[in-house]
DNA sequence: TATGAATGAGACTTCATTCAT
DNA sequence: TATGAATGAAGTCTCATTCAT
């Protein structure tokens, strides 16, 4: 076998991997933590084989999809702030709307961050730096606005960026059916904002 | 078995539904939706076959505990405000308290309000009872608010009773580890406090 | 349901069970340590959980079916020395009888007596209880000839009894097929008779 | 890769059938019949197929396993006894001596000599094969005592030896772990001396 | 009517073997 | 020829539900 066989052996292996992991997010999405191995695998069209070969056990898998779902969202939302750093205003108000989209595209799983299961799946210490990654978009925004005086002084910054985070989960969840997304955008800005500044 | 025993019996089984309610109550604080029949009956020591007869299926099992639990934490939640329809203030320190409480106890239904097992074992209109039975108390405490014109007037109130709800969850499921109770009870009232007054 | 019918269904039950251990004993004696669970309840034709309610899993078959059937070897060798208490000849030619009897009978067992899979399933005094049920018989053979003053006073008791255990066992699997079984019987006894007296 | 690398690869392919085999046996040694192709090939950084291409199947690998084994068994035993020909004391000393060291060595194999998986890789007169190859250096030194009257003249030869066999496997399985191997060897040879003589 | 033994679909996982590169 | 990714048969076990007693 030369460099290039070797290469396009792994670049299979490769594809084939992304396509189980893009698979299994989609049967995430339909059935969260219930996600049977054998629906994705018949997704793609492979043996059982191939799939354990590439993650081991169906509860790697899910700590996988769990994990990467939390960097990815993370990611967007601190790309989305990141301009803002110094208006508060607009940081705040980028925050809520990259939010609550990001929110609505990764619903299954904020919407099982909370199962008994999943929080089986990690240790202690992993489930806190989880948390943290939820929670420091929005500690960011405030410190800022504190900092830029712009905020309260007496803001409990934990707490505030607990609840910031509980209110787009929420509203979006109870009234998310009933209102147009803009409204609840334009709504919640307008709440946190008066909550945050004085 | 004689005939007094089979008398007991009979009592014992026009209590059973309740007993046994009771006793999925406390398992589904333990297991949350992965509750097995298998558990509870050997709780409330019934038969398989008696469960069956009684409930048809654990759906209706499961339907049941829900419906029943969001109704006993409504009543709860309602006997606590009750008292302070004309204190703005007071309500919502009391409703802070108590639900948070509430929510505590019944963390786990709360954790998976959003699971989409417990969906999908309602229909729309039974989740928007529901949904309408979460989100009744922080409304009619707001509602009173603003009657009595304390609280802003341009407050959403559907957003508003929504985004407390999920201060209380967020609050809880993320920091509730972290932080004693009183201090999150003190910082929740005073955050909400200050987004609704002014 | 009255105590007929409950006996009743404890008889069904305790039959099925007393099936399903027959069927495992035939399975084992076909397949060892390798026996299936799926052999053994197509056998008896009997659904998967049923053999899981009476069992809980494989190694617990296993477990059962080895111990009962050492204890029942044990058992019929000791019925069959016991007459000889006081004739240790007598007693010897009894045990060689018996115990290729009981060999050739349960030899699936005996054959993977040493099987690392087998010694996984018991820990290490489950183990030695289990080497002890197998070293009694020739031992108090042995105990009683040295008592009687007709076997040799310096004979290694725990050494002599193991070593008439493995003339059993490679004398039958070595030479089985080749030789008439009373022709091995007989000079079975008469080697061990030579070097136990002098 | 360039022609240095393929050329040593290439002798490393000549090496390969030796290698894995060696490698097999100690795997042989800790899982027995239960060895896994994985765990060889990963031992010896061969690929499946290169085993599947040397080897063909994992049952061919355990024969070639097996009768290696007890080939490589029967030399080191027959070496060992071949200085004492004229000398049965020492004959059988040496034989209780280095047999009980190749079992140990070996156990595993020998452990498993009667498994019904191990059975069933031989047909029927490679078994026999085999056996004799078990047998034979016990016999050879039985003759040797015969023929130097310093043996009974009535011994039966096959069974002799058959009993030599299982007095060293049973010996060191019942009682290997509660006495000193010296103290076994010696006890060992005393009886079968007693046994033997006369 | 109550019981609990029996059922069996279906889930996860392993591992010998094949085959494209 | 060597490689190792892919395969899938086969095995163990769980648990909601049925049904004979």
């Amino acid at each position: 076998m030369n460099a290039a066989e070797r290469l396009g052996k792994r670049a299979d292996a490769l594809m084939n991997r992304t396509r189980l992991l893009q698979a299994a997010q989609e049967s995430f999405a339909q059935a969260g933590l219930d996600l049977e191995v054998n629906d994705i695998i018949s997704q793609v069209q492979m043996g059982v084989g191939t799939f354990y070969r590439h993650f081991g056990s169906r509860e790697n898998l899910l700590r996988a999809i769990v994990a990467q779902t939390l960097e990815d969202a993370h990611a967007q939302i601190s790309q989305a702030i990141e301009p803002y750093g110094d208006d508060p205003r607009a940081a705040l108000q980028a925050l809520v709307t990259v939010q609550l989209q990001v929110y609505q595209r990764y619903r299954p799983l904020f919407a099982t961050m909370r199962d008994r299961r999943l929080t089986k799946l990690f240790d202690a210490a992993q489930r806190e730096a989880l948390y943290a990654l939820v929670l420091d978009p929005p500690r960011r925004v405030i410190e800022q606005g504190m900092q830029a005086e712009v905020f309260r002084q007496d803001l409990h910054r934990d707490l505030a960026a607990a609840l910031i985070i509980g209110s787009f989960t929420s509203v979006f969840d109870l009234l998310g059916d009933n209102y147009p997304f803009e409204e609840l955008e334009q709504q919640l800005f307008q709440s946190l904002w008066t909550m945050l500044t004085k």
